[in-house]
DNA sequence: TGTCGTAATGTAAGCCTTTACATCTCGCTA
DNA sequence: TAGCGAGATGTAAAGGCTTACATTACGACA
């Protein structure tokens, strides 16, 4: 395109040319630069290179299948006129998009971004693209996304977890559009998924906390209704008291949104209970580091006064100070796997397949003795 | 879409029918669910609600122009059917797609998590989705990136910083495509942006800094060859330091990737210096954060034998310990303006505005006396 | 030299919407 | 009652690409 765009595109006046022209494109709705130049097709292409419209085609798609010569004066013709397929015509005519659509509910707090960048990369390098798009934990504007991602054609779609309307499995399996799920993993469900068990993960390293002496436990959870990984980590704890002998009722739960300053906040409260807990479970890194804060704040020594612990083992964790305590989630690998079995699945055909991963727990400095 | 899917594909047995069926199926691109049901279509919305395709098209864009019992008509249709556009070929055929791509080096770190979930909650507001991808810093990959957003049909495009190919820029405008830059902000460039100043903001970080008596200074920088804010960011302390009489060749300089075990890594090369420096800027937070803890390690208290700064102000830097002094971005600002600066082009044809947003120095507990 | 197979290329149908324009139906007005 | 305008709906073209199928060219083989 060099050359010819370049003089175009330079001749700087033409900017300020009939302005109201610019405006009468836009209502024609025909995405042209402003010097009228309307953007090239497959057709333009073919003229250009003396061939037709399906050479060009197959140059793009299958560049095995054109002699050499012919690739060559294609591409040539490519690069002259700066052409770029279009996608949706392209979609539209092949029913496909090779693309996959990721949902997450947040992008802030960096807590799905390693997993979705290791999906990226595999989905990458099997010729898929990713799509993200997120939620803000909320349910509609899930369900908001997963229309739009299905409408523009994603030939697969990722979400976190299990929980949702019933109502938005059956539009996708309508839909026909294949489903991962992720960031849990339940033996019990149909739904294919690759992720890890948030209950039994918990309950492990609730069995840690117990058994260095805590009797007075607290959890700062993220709304357990909306969010299937929250309560499941809950019940871990739940589970693992009652195995202990420990009253499930007396744990201290506070509900709040995530976010560190929220963490904070619900640590406050909690040290602020009558009879104030010696080990607080946090249900996410984010969360626990608001608490660390919030004990430096108190003048609480972590983990000598009180003891805190996180999950998810982001980066903030082994920052925090003093470094945090958590569940390793393998988040890399859960991206990895996930891309392998969307490819394999799309690509080749086979049944998605389930893999749960497992997490570890990483004794740093925020767990001791009652 | 209720009662009709729920029947369909809640007849369990249907699944384990014909497998091979199911994969003749895919090969013909078709996207089909199990039971063959192909997609519906609005042509068959239009026949199953006794009108034509354009009154259905209506009932979705222009309700208030169909008269009130067709609309009734023609919603249950699209219920019973389980419909959903296909947006490839609405783009096609109105050539518009109300999205808009935004493509950040990366979405780990949560740097530019904050700006885009202003950003994507702005457009949302104005019926626009956003679409995000990452290029892992890869100039490559981000051209790729772009080059996907724009084949989709990006109704304009939001990227980080000036730096990249001319050529890249070329092909936006030869395609007429908006681009608005962000992050950063250069009077002097064509291109409209709605950032800051790096350059200036690290320069009057730099003031500071010097101001309390550090002569001997240190960066730990991402690549600068790559990254223009990061260039800038050096330039800023570079100016300040000729400005105060130090010789900018002085300055000494580490190079990384961003993350925070290589600014953990950068900073003890920096202290296993002959000519220790007294003051470390970092490129951004996350390189800081990485410092902080390498001096931990060391044996270092921060800011007594070693003052260490950030950039962005991200949360990370507030729950580091020592709370780390940095420069504020108004990530949650940016993001705001950017969306409306877009919807304002795109919506109402007003060119697109550049705005320089205001940075601010958070002094918290990393910064000290020589 | 005629036939055949293969590789390269061309032709044209079809993918699903939107929308300009045409048509129809009413209820009014003159 | 004829004529008119407005509102509702229908008709059909267009949009850019892929791909099944048709065609062509050419070398090999009998």
């Amino acid at each position: 395109m060099q050359a010819f765009t370049l003089t175009l595109s330079n001749l700087g006046f033409l900017e300020s040319v009939q302005p109201a022209k610019t405006w009468q494109i836009r209502l024609l709705g025909r995405r042209e630069t402003i010097a009228d130049q309307p953007t090239p097709t497959l057709h333009d292409v073919a003229q250009a290179a003396a061939v037709s419209t399906a050479t060009v085609s197959r140059c793009l798609n299958f560049p095995d299948k054109v002699a050499p010569e012919t690739r060559q004066k294609v591409q040539e013709a490519i690069a002259v006129l700066g052409y770029s397929p279009n996608f949706g015509a392209r979609v539209m005519a092949a029913r496909r998009t090779n693309t996959i659509g990721a949902i997450i509910p947040t992008m802030e707090n960096a807590i799905f971004a390693r997993g979705l960048e290791a999906l990226q990369d595999e989905l990458r390098n099997h010729g898929y693209t990713m799509l993200v798009a997120s939620t803000a934990y909320q349910p509609q504007i899930e369900e908001e996304q997963i229309r739009s991602l299905v409408a523009r054609g994603a030939d697969a779609l990722l979400l976190i977890g299990y929980h949702r309307d019933p109502e938005i499995y059956r539009f996708l399996e309508a839909q026909g559009v294949p489903v991962l799920l992720t960031w849990a993993f339940d033996p019990m469900s149909a739904h294919p998924a690759v992720g890890f068990d948030n209950q039994a993960a918990m309950q492990e390293l609730a069995a840690k906390v117990i058994a260095m002496g805590h009797r007075k436990l607290a959890l700062i959870s993220a709304d357990t209704s909306l969010n299937d990984r929250a309560a499941a980590r809950r019940d871990g704890i739940l589970k693992e008291m009652t195995a202990a002998g420990l009253d499930p009722a007396s744990l201290a739960f506070e509900e709040t949104t995530y976010g560190i300053e929220e963490g904070a906040v619900a640590f406050e409260r909690l040290m602020a209970l009558p009879d104030r807990p010696t080990a607080v479970f946090c249900g996410n890194d984010v969360l626990a580091v608001g608490a660390l804060r919030s004990a430096r704040k108190l003048g609480l020594s972590v983990p000598q006064d009180v003891s805190v612990v996180g999950f998810d083992d982001i980066e903030l964790a082994q920052v925090a100070f003093p470094a945090l305590t958590t569940v390793h989630v393998p988040h890399h690998q859960m991206g990895r796997h996930a891309g392998q079995a969307l490819v394999r699945h799309l690509r080749d055909g086979e049944p998605m397949t389930s893999t749960a991963l497992a997490t570890k727990i990483i004794l740093r400095d925020t767990l001791g003795p009652a």
